[in-house]
DNA sequence: GTAACAAAAATTGTATACACTTTCATGTTC
DNA sequence: GAACATGAAAGTGTATACAATTTTTGTTAC
């Protein structure tokens, strides 16, 4: 018998850990993931860090380049349109079975996630709206009680951080939502066809507020907008 | 300039072969996979083979226990109900995302498949039927053109095949299918309902083709069957 | 014969050393 | 001064040695 907290590999941490940065805006697409100064700064050795870089790479976040190194995944605009083609294929879906399987402890953590949302909007933390934003559609793949849909909506949804943070629009606010509110709610009402096309026209709305049209040659950098 | 031969890593290929062998009913459910077996089965040092075993553990198809080593899982029952929900879910999507991206070639590719299984199922060749059952999914999933679509297809197919090593029925055929070759009719004729619908069906009955209706407990192994 | 324990063998986990590749800086040539 | 070669430095790739753990085997006692 032992311990279920020292249970999770360490190498998993330190692969949530970059995730985390990743969904918090705090670790750029494109970004050296450099062995030994991440091994430093975890105070493991590199064969832990290359583990951890192994775990990110399946999952899609980080890009694995032979004898270069390991860099956070540069999503090229049509890699950025299938992923909001996946979710909006899956989604309306996930919204269905969440009212399917949807237990009373549920709606609970749904109001206080979308409480947590308002203050973290009134309080204009940027970072923090990103990432509980990303949080609302985990927190709904949750609800169907499905460790597949979990694990796809887990790494789909740092994904999409990853393409809000290159191609959104600075001005435009990434999420103009009282959106997951009127969701949540519909869920709750369990109102399936209102919330299923609530869900779909939300993802529609952060994928056109976002500079997908493909006037940027694929792969390119966007000088302009990085040193304006 | 380096040749795009030698481009794919050796972990990857070695993790394919496991994959293969799961997909055609030569590596059961449970077995243990030995790293200095492997290493030497494979002839390259026991670090590749963990690489390859990593990846395999991401995609779920392998279950590293600490300590222990390396085994081809071996999905419970409800497991195996969440990868049919999410099959379910996803797959009539797919169908419609094939209908619309199709092109020429994918048509024809579609029919040569069919072909295919028809001749392994006239030989009865009972491991080539499981694998193109497999690969007719992953080839309409292809269809779409969405590498992330591909990607969790790549993952579903094998962990159905496991699904189906532990819970099949050994009377009944797995597949009572022409059932595939009517779906790739209705794709065909772009009737996008009907297909939808037979591939919904289609799921349903390799489902209800199995034993999950949990009288067996979860986790226990049938040792009726095994030694019967 | 079986249960309990001890020793040995096999297997996995981890760090590290070394080979190989890329990158960067310096200096040379035209 | 630009293009190109050269060498050093930094970083990644891989194998291997050793530590830690589990599994097996063997022994003894009841």
């Amino acid at each position: 018998m032992q311990l279920p907290e020292t249970a999770k590999p360490q190498a998993e941490k330190i692969a949530e850990t970059i995730t985390n940065a990743v969904m918090e805006h705090r670790l750029a697409p494109g970004s050296k993931l450099s062995e030994s100064r991440m091994a430093d700064a975890f105070k493991v050795s590199r064969t832990k860090i290359r583990q951890a870089l192994m775990i990110l790479a399946e999952s899609g976040l980080v890009q694995l380049l032979p004898n270069r190194g390991a860099f956070i995944s540069s999503p090229t605009i049509s890699e950025a349109k299938e992923v909001f083609a996946l979710r909006r294929l899956l989604e309306p879906q996930i919204v269905k079975g969440a009212i399917k399987h949807a237990k009373r402890s549920d709606f609970k953590r749904l109001k206080d996630h979308i409480r947590a949302e308002k203050e973290a909007r009134e309080s204009f933390n940027r970072r923090k709206i990103i990432r509980l934003s990303g949080d609302f559609h985990m927190l709904l793949a949750g609800m169907c009680g499905n460790r597949y849909i979990d694990k796809m909506m887990a790494e789909l949804c740092p994904l999409t951080c990853l393409i809000i943070a290159l191609y959104d629009v600075p001005q435009t606010p990434a999420c103009p939502e009282d959106e997951h509110e009127r969701i949540a709610a519909a869920i709750e009402a369990g109102n399936e066809k209102e919330a299923m096309d609530l869900m779909s026209h939300h993802l529609k709305h952060i994928e056109n507020a976002l500079h997908l049209d493909g006037s940027q040659k694929e792969g390119e950098v966007d000088w302009d907008k990085i040193l304006g």
